[in-house]
DNA sequence: ACGGGCCCTGTGAGCGCTCTCACCTCCCCG
DNA sequence: CGGGGAGGTGAGAGCGCTCACAGGGCCCGT
């Protein structure tokens, strides 16, 4: 089956254009060096011959793979529910693809899979990772230090003290609550509760820190702990209403969560923003758009994460395209948040 | 910077094991006809060494990469807002994994980049491709034939004709859209309106044909093309309700559409079921279960196509160990669909 | 007790590419 | 008009692995 005939090798390109090897090689990886005529000779062999160049002879010698791995750690809770992890990605792969790096992505489904992932890159098959969604007990930074493979989180990793010099991409989610909050006492409410994301991960603590900042007095009734998911948005909710039914402001740490909170809220009879005004996190747009009522919400551009994750880790890398435009070191990212103003505060 | 100690090669582990390198790369491979104390010392060497083989170095002489490519070819529209892909990706990972192959994710953007992706294909550097989202006139397919890569579609590929040997795992579509109508039906139902996906996918028209099975003589008007979007279900929804403000039963063409539907319902006043009863397809749990009320649909077991993709695949690449539990030449499936009743109809 | 065969192990070639280095051509300057 | 140098090109080695094949030990049959 599938008995494609053998692709050309450098060796008939080189032939059919009258040239050597190594001549073949210089103009397929950009001709620099070598004169017009010949390189017009080789560029036709090419063509005529639809040579492709084998990577994995040209990974054994340069040992540089053009690809780099996506671990995503946490497919039983948010992947899929959460479009968050699908729009990273996306501005991830547009990066590599700019750049002529492939993309292999490893979930992360239990205990035993982090030494999978682990020996994977360990095993050098590509060239750096991107690492997604850590949470505190995490094994996999250690892993990936231990396998000195290049790596950029997303997310503000966290390993309290050492390994400090750890890239990563963020959005700036404790300034970001403050805004949220700040948007809400403007609104004149008083007695604002917190809905947490699992506190594990640095995301959500740092929004809670940031709620704190501006309330510093409150009620600690008023914060409950959830998990970034519609349903542990209402059981929230509802924890929340039976604590302090007079509440009159709910942040949530993310959109999802905030869907919840508003279908409990309108089924206890409260409206919203009349009687609760609600805010979220992310400003996923199939979400946030599709509440009812509309979502306000702290925005952060999730792709453009992605996007940035990608470029840092390519000049991580070395990658000549990608270095020009932005000199030294590469460092960590944090970005800034926007408030969107809907219908919900 | 990353100056890791080269990795140990198989000459290290030979050398160490006090064997040749073929008696090394033997055990390497699975240990069959080297005798057991060699076997032995080899594998502690391996462990000693932290021995890791060279993907690129055995790719060049076996010709197999032990990598599948993943191509989505729609990421504008449904990827982000449908768990639908995470899923399916979900169920290629874990069935890859299992067999220690890797997963090289292509997202196509644009036009463009289906050149790029024929390209990569045809480079060979991966051993075979699951393709998702055909449209119509989708060139993906064309290419892919070209590049003679072994290929498995997620849903029915449409090429009127022809080629008709392609591989690809689906739900039985029109089937699931009869038992939906038929549900509707039972429930004396009688102006059942339908919310098509775009027909230029399979999935979108074998379920307006499993609608036409049971609806033959029905107001035509009573049938609206959408996008399998919440925003087109909206719109679809009060296109709808303007055309027959009469109509006693929605069948959306999948959750996310109903959800819009759903909405739009809501705010016209109707209940939902007692004025219109309203009814889903592919059971998308954080869909699914969270709108108001929760939705009556026809439920896929997307995961399993994934990995059912993934299987096949991997035994029309010859793979051994998935071989053995499956005689014959691989062929396509279509997975049934089971109603799930909830509370919309 | 001896030869054939089988099983196990080692040797060597070579996968397709890049890269170093030597060589050769031409140009320019003295 | 000749020599030095720069720029362009080619030869060859070798990346780390697998695989075909050769060779050597041991067991069995007679």
């Amino acid at each position: 089956m599938t008995d494609t005939a053998p692709r050309p090798t450098l060796e008939a390109v080189a032939a059919r254009a009258g040239v050597s090897r190594a001549t073949a090689s210089r103009v397929v990886n950009g001709g620099d060096g070598v004169r017009e005529p010949l390189v017009a000779r080789v560029r036709r062999a090419v063509e005529e011959l639809g040579y492709v160049p084998n990577q994995a002879a040209r990974s054994l010698v340069t040992k540089r793979h053009d690809a780099v791995a996506v671990v995503i750690a946490e497919p039983e809770t948010r992947v899929f529910a959460d479009p968050f992890f699908a729009l990273q990605l996306r501005g991830i792969s547009k990066e590599l693809t700019a750049h002529d790096n492939q993309l292999v992505l490893l979930l992360v489904e239990g205990r035993d899979d982090h030494a999978r992932v682990g020996r994977y890159l360990a095993g050098g098959h590509v060239d750096g990772a991107l690492v997604f969604s850590l949470h505190l007990d995490d094994p996999l930074p250690g892993l990936i230090q231990h396998a000195g493979v290049p790596t950029v989180f997303g997310g503000r990793p966290d390993w309290s003290g050492g390994r400090s010099e750890a890239l990563y991409v963020d959005c700036d989610n404790r300034e970001g609550a403050r805004e949220a909050v700040r948007h809400l006492t403007g609104l004149g409410r008083t007695r604002i509760a917190h809905i947490t994301g699992p506190l594990d991960q640095t995301s959500a603590a740092d929004r809670l820190d940031g709620f704190r900042d501006m309330m510093a007095d409150a009620d600690p009734q008023l914060v409950v702990e959830s998990d970034f998911t519609p349903a542990g948005g209402e059981r929230a909710m509802r924890e929340l209403l039976e604590r302090r039914p007079d509440l009159d402001a709910v942040f949530a740490a993310n959109d999802l969560t905030a869907a919840g909170a508003l279908r409990v809220l309108r089924e206890s009879g409260r409206r919203v923003p009349e009687d609760v005004a609600v805010i979220g996190f992310d400003d996923v747009l199939p979400v946030a758009e599709q509440t009812e009522p509309p979502l306000t919400t702290v925005r952060q551009d999730i792709e453009e994460m992605g996007r940035l994750m990608a470029r840092l880790l390519l000049r991580r890398l070395g990658h000549r395209a990608v270095a020009e435009d932005a000199e030294g070191a590469p460092s960590s990212v944090v970005l800034p948040t926007t408030l969107v103003r809907r219908a919900s505060a």
